[in-house]
DNA sequence: AATTCAAGCAACTAAAGGGTTGCATATCGT
DNA sequence: ACGATATGCAACCCTTTAGTTGCTTGAATT
Protein backbone atom coordinates (compact mmCIF):
# COMPACT_ATOMS: atom_id res chain seq x y z
CA UNK A 1 0.00 0.00 0.00
CA UNK A 2 3.04 2.76 0.26
CA UNK A 3 4.35 0.99 -2.74
CA UNK A 4 1.01 2.14 -4.45
CA UNK A 5 0.80 5.28 -2.73
CA UNK A 6 4.66 6.33 -2.89
CA UNK A 7 4.08 7.65 -6.58
CA UNK A 8 3.12 11.07 -6.84
CA UNK A 9 1.34 10.87 -9.77
CA UNK A 10 -0.93 8.30 -7.87
CA UNK A 11 -1.27 10.11 -4.68
CA UNK A 12 -2.22 12.99 -6.72
CA UNK A 13 -4.89 11.12 -8.23
CA UNK A 14 -6.00 9.85 -4.86
CA UNK A 15 -6.22 13.40 -3.47
CA UNK A 16 -8.25 13.99 -6.55
CA UNK A 17 -11.05 10.93 -5.54
CA UNK A 18 -10.91 12.34 -2.19
CA UNK A 19 -12.05 15.99 -3.02
CA UNK A 20 -13.85 15.26 -5.97
CA UNK A 21 -15.29 12.16 -5.61
CA UNK A 22 -15.57 9.68 -8.14
CA UNK A 23 -14.82 10.82 -11.77
CA UNK A 24 -14.13 9.17 -15.44
CA UNK A 25 -10.77 8.23 -16.23
CA UNK A 26 -10.56 11.49 -18.78
CA UNK A 27 -11.44 13.90 -16.30
CA UNK A 28 -8.83 12.34 -14.03
CA UNK A 29 -6.42 12.63 -16.87
CA UNK A 30 -7.36 16.40 -17.07
CA UNK A 31 -4.56 18.77 -15.19
CA UNK A 32 -2.66 15.67 -14.56
CA UNK A 33 0.30 16.63 -16.36
CA UNK A 34 0.71 12.79 -18.06
CA UNK A 35 -0.64 11.38 -20.75
CA UNK A 36 -4.11 9.43 -20.16
CA UNK A 37 -2.41 6.13 -21.00
CA UNK A 38 -0.60 6.92 -18.29
CA UNK A 39 -3.36 7.70 -15.85
CA UNK A 40 -5.24 4.66 -16.56
CA UNK A 41 -2.14 2.29 -15.82
CA UNK A 42 -1.90 4.14 -12.63
CA UNK A 43 -5.59 3.80 -12.13
CA UNK A 44 -5.21 -0.07 -12.81
CA UNK A 45 -2.31 -0.08 -10.16
CA UNK A 46 -4.19 1.64 -7.39
CA UNK A 47 -7.14 -0.75 -8.20
CA UNK A 48 -4.53 -3.83 -7.64
CA UNK A 49 -3.74 -2.74 -4.21
CA UNK A 50 -7.37 -2.45 -3.67
CA UNK A 51 -7.93 1.21 -2.94
CA UNK A 52 -10.08 2.41 -5.57
CA UNK A 53 -12.63 0.42 -7.74
CA UNK A 54 -13.82 1.01 -11.02
CA UNK A 55 -17.47 0.34 -12.94
CA UNK A 56 -18.45 0.82 -16.62
CA UNK A 57 -20.99 3.45 -17.11
CA UNK A 58 -21.81 3.86 -20.63
CA UNK A 59 -18.69 4.05 -22.57
CA UNK A 60 -16.78 5.53 -19.40
CA UNK A 61 -14.87 3.97 -16.85
CA UNK A 62 -15.78 5.48 -13.41
CA UNK A 63 -12.92 4.94 -10.32
CA UNK A 64 -14.06 6.27 -7.22
CA UNK A 65 -12.16 5.29 -3.65
CA UNK A 66 -12.85 1.68 -1.88
CA UNK A 67 -14.45 2.13 1.10
CA UNK A 68 -13.64 -0.81 2.55
CA UNK A 69 -10.45 -1.36 1.84
CA UNK A 70 -9.64 2.50 2.07
CA UNK A 71 -11.02 2.11 5.89
CA UNK A 72 -8.83 -0.98 6.68
CA UNK A 73 -5.85 1.39 5.03
CA UNK A 74 -6.68 4.06 7.71
CA UNK A 75 -6.66 1.77 10.75
CA UNK A 76 -3.77 0.81 9.34
CA UNK A 77 -1.71 4.14 8.86
CA UNK A 78 -3.12 4.41 12.86
CA UNK A 79 -1.92 1.55 14.03
CA UNK A 80 1.79 2.25 12.50
CA UNK A 81 1.51 6.16 14.05
CA UNK A 82 0.32 4.55 17.15
CA UNK A 83 3.87 2.03 17.19
CA UNK A 84 5.25 5.03 16.17
CA UNK A 85 4.50 7.11 19.72
CA UNK A 86 5.41 4.12 21.38
CA UNK A 87 8.89 4.42 19.87
CA UNK A 88 9.21 7.83 20.44
CA UNK A 89 8.43 7.50 23.69
CA UNK A 90 11.15 4.79 24.50
CA UNK A 91 13.21 7.49 22.50
CA UNK A 92 12.89 10.12 25.05
CA UNK A 93 13.26 7.81 28.14
CA UNK A 94 16.48 6.53 26.20
CA UNK A 95 17.95 10.59 26.28
CA UNK A 96 16.56 10.99 29.77
CA UNK A 97 18.50 7.81 31.07
CA UNK A 98 21.57 9.62 28.94
CA UNK A 99 21.25 12.73 30.55
CA UNK A 100 20.93 11.30 34.29
CA UNK B 1 7.69 9.67 2.47
CA UNK B 2 5.24 6.99 1.08
CA UNK B 3 7.88 6.08 -1.67
CA UNK B 4 10.38 5.63 1.57
CA UNK B 5 8.56 3.11 3.21
CA UNK B 6 7.23 1.63 0.32
CA UNK B 7 9.89 -0.84 -0.14
CA UNK B 8 9.66 -4.41 1.78
CA UNK B 9 13.32 -3.93 3.52
CA UNK B 10 12.87 -0.67 4.07
CA UNK B 11 9.57 -0.51 5.71
CA UNK B 12 11.35 -4.02 7.85
CA UNK B 13 14.40 -1.42 8.79
CA UNK B 14 12.35 0.94 10.25
CA UNK B 15 9.92 -1.68 12.58
CA UNK B 16 13.18 -3.21 13.37
CA UNK B 17 14.91 0.01 14.44
CA UNK B 18 11.65 0.68 16.24
CA UNK B 19 11.49 -2.73 18.37
CA UNK B 20 14.81 -2.66 19.13
CA UNK B 21 16.21 1.02 19.44
CA UNK B 22 19.52 2.13 17.79
CA UNK B 23 21.74 0.10 16.27
CA UNK B 24 24.86 -0.21 13.58
CA UNK B 25 24.32 -1.23 9.98
CA UNK B 26 26.52 -4.64 11.04
CA UNK B 27 23.00 -5.55 13.52
CA UNK B 28 20.48 -4.81 10.93
CA UNK B 29 22.09 -6.55 8.30
CA UNK B 30 21.49 -9.24 10.62
CA UNK B 31 18.44 -11.24 9.42
CA UNK B 32 17.55 -9.06 6.86
CA UNK B 33 18.32 -11.01 4.10
CA UNK B 34 20.43 -9.18 1.78
CA UNK B 35 23.95 -7.80 1.72
CA UNK B 36 24.93 -5.66 3.86
CA UNK B 37 25.56 -2.80 0.70
CA UNK B 38 22.12 -2.70 0.58
CA UNK B 39 20.89 -2.64 3.99
CA UNK B 40 23.43 0.41 3.89
CA UNK B 41 21.99 1.80 0.58
CA UNK B 42 18.46 1.66 2.10
CA UNK B 43 19.40 3.37 4.98
CA UNK B 44 20.66 6.40 3.07
CA UNK B 45 17.37 6.43 1.43
CA UNK B 46 15.33 6.56 4.75
CA UNK B 47 18.23 8.86 6.04
CA UNK B 48 17.59 11.03 2.73
CA UNK B 49 13.74 10.60 3.72
CA UNK B 50 15.14 11.96 7.14
CA UNK B 51 13.00 9.18 8.78
CA UNK B 52 16.06 7.99 10.16
CA UNK B 53 19.47 10.08 11.37
CA UNK B 54 22.79 8.29 11.97
CA UNK B 55 25.94 9.12 14.07
CA UNK B 56 29.25 7.83 13.84
CA UNK B 57 30.43 6.08 17.07
CA UNK B 58 33.79 4.61 16.92
CA UNK B 59 34.40 2.78 13.37
CA UNK B 60 30.49 2.12 13.81
CA UNK B 61 27.68 3.65 11.93
CA UNK B 62 24.86 4.02 14.44
CA UNK B 63 21.14 4.46 12.69
CA UNK B 64 17.72 5.76 14.99
CA UNK B 65 14.52 7.09 14.02
CA UNK B 66 14.84 10.59 13.42
CA UNK B 67 11.50 11.62 16.15
CA UNK B 68 10.74 15.68 14.87
CA UNK B 69 10.20 14.10 11.34
CA UNK B 70 8.76 10.59 12.41
CA UNK B 71 6.36 12.92 14.56
CA UNK B 72 5.75 15.28 11.67
CA UNK B 73 5.02 12.51 9.60
CA UNK B 74 2.86 10.51 12.25
CA UNK B 75 0.67 13.42 11.93
CA UNK B 76 0.83 13.76 8.45
CA UNK B 77 -0.39 10.20 8.32
CA UNK B 78 -2.99 11.02 11.14
CA UNK B 79 -4.41 14.20 8.42
CA UNK B 80 -4.55 12.08 5.42
CA UNK B 81 -6.31 9.37 7.66
CA UNK B 82 -9.00 11.93 8.56
CA UNK B 83 -9.23 13.08 5.31
CA UNK B 84 -10.17 10.13 4.33
CA UNK B 85 -12.47 9.62 6.56
CA UNK B 86 -14.21 12.61 5.54
CA UNK B 87 -14.02 11.08 1.91
CA UNK B 88 -15.76 7.97 3.57
CA UNK B 89 -18.46 9.72 4.74
CA UNK B 90 -18.84 11.55 1.74
CA UNK B 91 -19.42 8.18 -0.03
CA UNK B 92 -21.82 6.98 2.64
CA UNK B 93 -24.39 10.13 1.84
CA UNK B 94 -23.85 9.27 -2.00
CA UNK B 95 -24.92 5.80 -1.71
CA UNK B 96 -27.90 7.11 0.55
CA UNK B 97 -28.55 9.86 -2.01
CA UNK B 98 -28.13 7.29 -4.45
CA UNK B 99 -30.67 4.76 -2.66
CA UNK B 100 -33.18 7.83 -1.95
C1' DA C 1 -24.80 5.54 -41.25
C1' DA C 2 -21.12 8.59 -40.07
C1' DT C 3 -18.72 10.98 -36.62
C1' DT C 4 -16.98 11.67 -32.28
C1' DC C 5 -15.50 10.67 -27.89
C1' DA C 6 -13.82 7.26 -24.01
C1' DA C 7 -11.09 3.88 -23.34
C1' DG C 8 -8.11 -0.51 -24.21
C1' DC C 9 -4.18 -2.90 -26.14
C1' DA C 10 0.55 -3.50 -27.69
C1' DA C 11 5.14 -2.28 -28.48
C1' DC C 12 8.63 0.44 -27.25
C1' DT C 13 12.01 3.65 -24.65
C1' DA C 14 14.32 5.59 -20.90
C1' DA C 15 15.30 5.82 -16.35
C1' DA C 16 15.27 4.35 -11.67
C1' DG C 17 15.78 0.95 -8.22
C1' DG C 18 17.38 -2.97 -5.76
C1' DG C 19 20.89 -5.97 -5.66
C1' DT C 20 25.68 -7.73 -6.00
C1' DT C 21 30.89 -7.97 -6.01
C1' DG C 22 35.54 -6.19 -5.38
C1' DC C 23 38.49 -3.17 -3.34
C1' DA C 24 39.79 0.69 -0.17
C1' DT C 25 39.70 2.82 4.43
C1' DA C 26 39.59 3.46 9.16
C1' DT C 27 39.14 1.79 13.85
C1' DC C 28 39.48 -1.56 17.49
C1' DG C 29 41.70 -5.26 20.11
C1' DT C 30 45.77 -7.82 21.14
C1' DA D 1 52.35 -3.19 14.63
C1' DC D 2 48.92 -6.60 12.89
C1' DG D 3 44.79 -8.87 12.09
C1' DA D 4 39.99 -8.55 12.45
C1' DT D 5 35.92 -5.79 11.96
C1' DA D 6 32.69 -1.98 10.26
C1' DT D 7 31.96 0.65 6.81
C1' DG D 8 32.35 3.40 2.28
C1' DC D 9 32.90 3.70 -2.69
C1' DA D 10 32.43 2.39 -7.47
C1' DA D 11 31.17 -0.30 -11.16
C1' DC D 12 28.10 -3.22 -12.85
C1' DC D 13 23.59 -6.11 -13.77
C1' DC D 14 18.88 -7.02 -14.03
C1' DT D 15 14.22 -5.95 -13.37
C1' DT D 16 10.68 -2.87 -12.73
C1' DT D 17 8.26 1.11 -13.80
C1' DA D 18 6.71 5.48 -15.58
C1' DG D 19 5.95 7.24 -19.67
C1' DT D 20 4.99 7.63 -24.73
C1' DT D 21 2.88 6.67 -29.43
C1' DG D 22 -0.05 4.35 -32.73
C1' DC D 23 -3.86 1.75 -33.64
C1' DT D 24 -8.29 -0.52 -32.42
C1' DT D 25 -12.86 -1.10 -30.19
C1' DG D 26 -17.19 0.38 -28.69
C1' DA D 27 -20.75 3.48 -27.14
C1' DA D 28 -23.08 8.34 -27.99
C1' DT D 29 -24.52 11.74 -30.83
C1' DT D 30 -26.39 13.71 -34.85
Amino acid sequence: MFAALGDPTRLALVTKLCAGGPSSIARLTDGAGVSRQAVSKHLRALSAAELVRCTRLGREQIYELEPRRLEAARQCLERISHEWDLALGRLEAFVEAADS
